[in-house]
RNA sequence: GGCCCCGUCGUCUAGCGGCCUAGGACUCUGGCUUCUCAAGUCAGCUACGAGGGUUCGAAUCCCUUCGGGGCUACCA
């Protein structure tokens, strides 16, 4: 069993394998990771795990490293920043992997497995029928050399197999405690694959030895194969007390069926950042998803989760995600944003959406209107809709709202509100204000909600819209009036 | 099937033997506020899976049971 190894330096890694793109069970795992390292002040290691070629690609390998950065998880040792124990894609390691399994065949930790994949299958599927565990059985454990001769005359070509001594693993996870496998349920395993490939049971701990890596904080589901990462620590001659000490993460779930779907979070980090979601109000959510602060915190800024995240608080309980929690925090960050960060958010969704091309003006425009919807949104998709009115240049009242205007009592408002909007001489949200109550309210003895609608609807083109007045303020006095008169 | 992990409101969680007739947040319902929508604010609903122990005392410790999940690959 480890020995606690606190003295050492902090070493955490985040190594997916990207056979796929990272979504939030993979991204909560990189956020626990980094924000480990940046609380104790260690390092934060990124290693992209791609040994299994069929499944991996550059392309995924890019949409990880871009998902990380979009994050702000920035790393100290990885792809594009280099490092003194690189390279750091495992592919690049190959010869490193080659001369280990070499060295256990040696060591006699490791020997050539010759059996076909039919037979393994026929073997387990012999194991199943008398109700056994299914597992290697160690046929090639004590080959003799006539018989390698025979299966190399046949053409078979061995894999390397790693030996399981008898007894057992024990040892501390820093969430669960101690876990103990006995190794008669650890069949002997496969390191080198029949072409020479290496597999993740040998490169991710040769990786994370020769790294230096002192935590492994990963998903829940590596739980029962790390006896076999402890077995190849073991034939590297590491000192037990140098082993990485392990934190097995609780799963994130989807919230009706068990496993994650695409409403329930398997989707991309992409989707998220499209869908209007600020990298603050992602991380923030997924840390909640198996630690909490505590004292009755939930709101924590980047900086704050670095300084309170421990694994002691993590939990060993799988979290179900959340869309509405999500939306709630995201309603949040985008209230606690500066105007101007607000405004550099805001940007590439009003162009985007064609709501306007970008020019200064409109920008100008824009940031003055943006204080007045920053509390009504949750999503940043949700902006263009709502500013719409202030860029159209055919602008035209939804159907739906254009029937509510058109009885005689809005016309008699619209009327009226115009004749006196025209007079009037300065054109701010105050007066605007001040002289339409006195007219609809006061005089006309209207419920500023019936009053106030139809002008809304007028303007905005619809019933929901920003504060009224504000947004005749911002449309200015001749756009308004054109519009009020439009609607009569 | 075997091995391993897990089990507090619908969801995320606080709780680490008495402060718990179980607290917060999201959701939902109702009220206030109000030019719409929001935001804000007040209130309400709803939980320790079950059964045994240990103890003066258990959500907290132990056992059993039930339930959920993972692994059981020349995937990771």
């Amino acid at each position: 069993m480890p020995a606690n190894n606190s003295s050492r330096e902090v070493r955490v890694r985040f190594a997916p394998s990207p056979t796929g793109e990272l979504h939030v069970g993979n991204i909560r795992t990189a956020l626990f990771d980094w924000a480990y390292a940046r609380h104790t002040g260690g390092k934060f290691i990124f290693r992209i795990e791609d040994t299994d070629t069929e499944r991996v690609t550059p392309e995924y390998i890019q949409a990880a490293i871009n998902t990380l950065k979009w994050l702000g998880l920035d790393w100290d040792e990885g792809p594009e920043v280099g490092g003194p124990h690189g390279p750091y894609l495992q592919s690049e390691r190959l010869e490193i992997y080659a001369e280990w399994a070499s060295k256990f065949l040696a060591q006699g930790d490791a020997y050539h497995c010759y059996c076909s994949a039919e037979e393994l299958e026929a073997v387990r599927e012999a194991q199943r029928k008398a109700n056994q565990a299914p597992g290697y059985n160690g046929h090639c454990r004590d080959l003799s050399s006539q018989q390698i001769d025979e299966y190399k005359a046949e053409g078979r070509l061995p894999v390397v197999r790693m030996l399981m001594p008898d007894g057992s693993t024990t040892f501390t996870d820093l969430i669960r405690g101690d876990v103990t496998f006995e190794h008669k349920f650890v069949p002997d395993f496969v390191l080198v694959r029949h072409d020479g490939s290496p597999l993740y049971t040998l490169a991710v701990a040769v990786d994370d030895v020769l790294m230096k890596v002192s935590h492994v904080l990963r998903g829940e589901d590596l739980l029962s194969s790390t006896p076999r990462q402890l077995r190849v620590y073991d034939a590297m001659g590491v000192d037990v007390k140098d082993y990485p000490l392990f934190a097995h993460l609780p799963f994130v779930m989807g919230q009706d069926n068990a496993k994650l779907s695409k409403r329930n979070g398997e989707t991309s980090i992409a989707w998220y950042r499209d869908a209007g979601y600020l990298p603050e109000a992602i991380c923030n959510y997924l840390a909640l998803l198996g630690w909490s602060p505590g004292e009755d915190r939930e709101n924590v800024t980047m900086k704050e989760l670095t300084e309170l995240f421990t694994v002691e608080r993590v939990h060993s309980s799988p979290a179900r995600f959340d869309m509405k929690k999500l939306e709630a925090i995201n309603g949040d960050k985008i209230r606690a944003l500066t105007l101007d960060a607000f405004l550099e958010w805001a940007k590439p969704f009003l162009i985007n959406a064609g709501t306007i091309s970008g020019t200064a003006s409109e920008i100008e425009l824009v940031k003055k209107a943006l204080p007045i919807i920053q509390e009504r949104i949750t999503t940043l998709s949700e902006i263009p809709a709502l500013l719409n009115f202030l860029f159209v240049s055919e602008f035209n009242v939804e159907s739906e709202s254009a029937e509510k205007i058109a009885d005689s009592q809005s016309k008699e408002v619209l009327k009226i509100s115009a004749d006196r909007l025209a007079g009037l001489a300065e054109w701010n949200h105050e007066s605007i204000e001040g002289i339409l109550r006195q007219a609809l309210i006061v005089e006309l003895g209207l419920k500023p909600r019936i009053a106030f609608s139809a002008l809304r609807i007028a303007v905005t083109g619809s019933h929901i819209s920003p504060p009224l007045f504000e947004s005749m303020e911002l449309l200015g006095a001749q756009k308004s009036l054109e519009r009020i008169q439009a609607a009569l």
